[in-house]
DNA sequence: AATGTTTGCTAACGGTGTTCACTAAAGCGT
DNA sequence: ACGCTTTAGTGAACACCGTTAGCAAACATT
């Protein structure tokens, strides 16, 4: 018998395990580091395994492939945005909503603008992650991050901080899709109106757009720096939820 | 002496240049079609090359590179997007200005949707693009993109269909990039107020958001379909610039 | 101690971008 | 029509890449 040890979450882990966690960490950790140094096509299961002294082939214990160690870091990136995101939440004052929400925001355009490689994966075009591998995780962690803005958003309805569309407005077919995006994605208020989940995707895309624009360098000859249409974007959006825009410190 | 023939454009063209020219456009053409088939990653030299019956090496007199030859045909898509908004613009009595707008943007998004490898090359992080390799051409081509819009948004400013915010509203950063933004893509209008540019800015980024949203499925598992969301936004969109809104036909 | 399981290796196949030396052809000037 | 020059394209080679198959050593369990 062995030395069955416990995992913080309980689970009984043996040796094996452990050490097998151990190198997988070692693996993303790596192909994460390739990955901001040298681009989404700079990771090579050949060169993540000729940096830990292994090779390739046996890298396939741990990875069906190499698409899917991509999805594996994507997921990581995500916690780490989500981590990002909910410290920066957690600097200000809990009554503080108002701030809460800007400070948030900008932490999610500074997490972007320091990791562009990881953001451009995340947040660009699925091109390797497509295949059907194990992307729940990918798509669990990006939910982990959505939850930070949603809880403060719920907050501002429930506070009434806007005028929300009567349900009238909202077309029939947009509000079943919306029903569908509030279930899903976990909007902690239970009947949270619809005109207000509207609301919020509006908001949500406006600045998913702004910064997708600035990190893929869209307007890069047309622009020389991006962030004052972002507070731009940025005050408009906290505008049409009520809350108070403050411009950036210094 | 040679037969010196005349292009269209009155350049002396000789035989030989004919010829050239036309292989680098089978070239283009190929790999335009392995794009779309197989996503950005599988556009291969050698893949090309073998199609049309040559050695990869050979291509190298075309073309400096694989990435080079990416920017090559993104330029053309360009170009294509351009030409398909353009005809769906043309398609409307040149006087409807709401409805022209209107089409414009529902043929971009329908570009988009029937094109989204293209879209995502053109519109996605940059990633193979990125070397110093003639990105002019793709930048040019993307300047006569936008030129239909923004010819249409100019008609929006003479007729005075929009509130337009004061220039006091204007923050001193933003203004600056603004006029950056304005001269480099050509506004038509001399002496644009600013405030419009930061509108149409602000209109861009929204139907840039939700557009890549879509074709990047971002919300895959989320929403089943982005059509609703889309049209959401175009209203908004209209409804800022006073353009009037109609539903999509059918 | 013997058995089964997991791990990692080597070898191999087929694919990629790119460079270099070289041939054969096409164009050009006389 | 003849040479000379420029050009298009080839073949071989190098250095990578992902992935599979078979095998040997390390480990865990009985």
């Amino acid at each position: 018998m062995t030395k069955p040890q416990l995992d913080r979450s309980g689970v009984r882990t043996s040796r094996r395990e452990r050490v097998r966690e151990a190198t997988l960490a070692e693996i993303k950790e790596i192909a994460r580091r390739h990955l901001v140094e040298h681009g989404s096509q700079g990771v090579s299961l050949r060169a993540v395994a000729r940096e830990m002294g292994m090779t390739a082939p046996g890298l396939y214990r741990y990875v069906s492939g190499i698409d899917a160690l991509l999805v594996l870091i994507t997921a990581d990136m995500y916690d780490d945005l989500a981590d990002h995101v909910a410290a920066a939440d957690a600097s200000v004052p809990e009554q503080n909503t108002d701030q809460r929400i800007l400070t948030s925001l900008r932490a999610f355009r500074g997490w972007a603008l320091e990791h562009r490689a990881e953001f451009s994966t995340m947040f660009g075009p699925r091109n390797r992650l497509d295949p059907d591998s194990d992307i729940t995780a990918a798509l669990e962690a990006g939910r982990r991050f959505g939850a930070t803005f949603f809880t403060l958003f719920d907050r501002l309805v429930a506070e009434q901080r806007f005028e929300v569309p009567p349900d009238d407005e909202v077309p029939a077919d947009l509000a079943s899709e919306l029903r569908a995006f509030a279930d899903t994605v976990g909007v902690a208020t239970p009947n949270v109106p619809l005109g207000a989940v509207m609301v919020l995707s509006s908001c949500w895309v406006r600045l998913y757009g702004v910064v997708c624009m600035e990190i893929f360098q869209h307007l890069n000859f047309v622009m020389a720096d991006m962030e004052p249409l972002f507070e731009s974007e940025l005050r408009g959006v906290l505008e049409r939820v009520g809350v108070e825009y403050r411009p950036p410190p210094e």
